[in-house]
DNA sequence: TTGAAATGTACTCCTTATGTACTCTAAAAT
DNA sequence: ATTTTAGAGTACATAAGGAGTACATTTCAA
């Protein structure tokens, strides 16, 4: 399982498996050349064997709309269940139904760092929080980034762009204040991708 | 590994690595060269040869896209660089190296919800956030739980337990009030066991 | 029950995209 | 002077994408 798949085998797995959610049968097989623009039935029929041949389907000879559906058990989602407020009832959310914490959070140039300390609490990044830092060397304006100063201290900071080479570094936190660096005493080491925590 | 990168080297592995995150598949040579500025698909096949000897990747031959980037072959886990802190150097952690979304989210009876709102936004809980909340039944006194009213509403809040069966659901708002219910108005459907937030 | 339409499946033939091995040039570093 | 790095370009086998046809079976409605 999990043998690599090419464009055209992931959509037509994507097709099949949109088809069965939307109507809890299987396509066929002209179906499914259709919703991926393959005119061929033999042609979709060569990938359903690929696909089988590697582990993600399986076939009931001669039975129409005989596919199966071999799901690889994905622990790393979570059912999506909806959106909740103060004093409103959940609300469903249409379109997506899962939530992919890897897809979210994951990705190969990507590290995590323990948050200490509170000067980023009014951003909602608390102490002992987890940051998830995509790496590169660059930033937008107000992007909050992991900036190395004087090539001996790294932050997790809100970072600015100003005037004659000056690189404001901005906390959220209003009890500390914004520091202001020349830009060739900064190195970003990378921005912020995605922040979280847990409680149990 | 971690043999001396060229600078060409290191630009082609980040176009790969970042083309695998943004696109979660590999990128062909020819991509590759378009994104680092070389328009010879031989010269960044001699540099994907010498990235595959410094083992910085793998090669899957004659596969399309079939590079592999080593060092990430779970790529359900991230890894763990340290702790960072307002002014300080970031401190390695000892003992655990790697952090895994997946056991601090995952679990089986979880599931996902996204925040509309702020009325948690004082515990770090911030409008479209997205909280994973853990299926249960009761909850200690000052968890935060999802709470359904009078079987129509629900809502994240604070939980506090009071005498003749009142039940207090405090928001994280200072602007905002604590509402007192009877025990019989309330059903707790499950506790927060984590929050994360997404910025790129 | 029966017959037409729909379907799975196996063929063949074709085009394009891709990996990879070459050769050649030139600037920079050692 | 030699090696390393950077780059262009060409060539070729083949993987991937695609069309079309044929035909035995399966469905399903008349």
């Amino acid at each position: 399982m999990g043998r690599l798949l090419t464009h055209l085998e992931k959509r037509i797995l994507g097709a099949i498996r949109e088809h069965h959610t939307d109507y809890s049968e299987m396509p066929t097989i002209r179906q499914i050349g259709k919703t991926v623009g393959v005119k061929s039935p033999g042609t979709v029929g060569r990938y359903i064997n690929a696909l089988i041949d590697k582990g993600y389907l399986e076939r009931q000879p001669r039975i129409w709309r005989g596919l199966k559906l071999i799901q690889d058990e994905d622990v790393t989602s979570l059912p999506l269940m909806g959106r909740i407020a103060a004093g409103l009832p959940i609300e469903a959310i249409t379109g997506e139904n899962e939530l992919n914490p890897n897809e979210l959070l994951g990705g190969s140039n990507r590290y995590a760092l323990q948050i200490t300390g509170n000067s980023m609490v009014e951003a909602g990044i608390h102490d002992k929080d987890w940051v998830i830092i995509k790496i590169q060397d660059y930033a937008d304006n107000g992007q909050i980034v992991v900036a190395l100063i004087n090539n001996t201290e790294a932050t997790l900071k809100y970072l600015y762009y100003h005037p004659n080479d000056r690189i404001e570094l901005r906390p959220a936190n209003s009890s500390l204040q914004s520091m202001i660096y020349k830009a060739d005493q900064i190195l970003i080491q990378g921005i912020l991708a995605a922040q979280m925590r847990t409680y149990l």
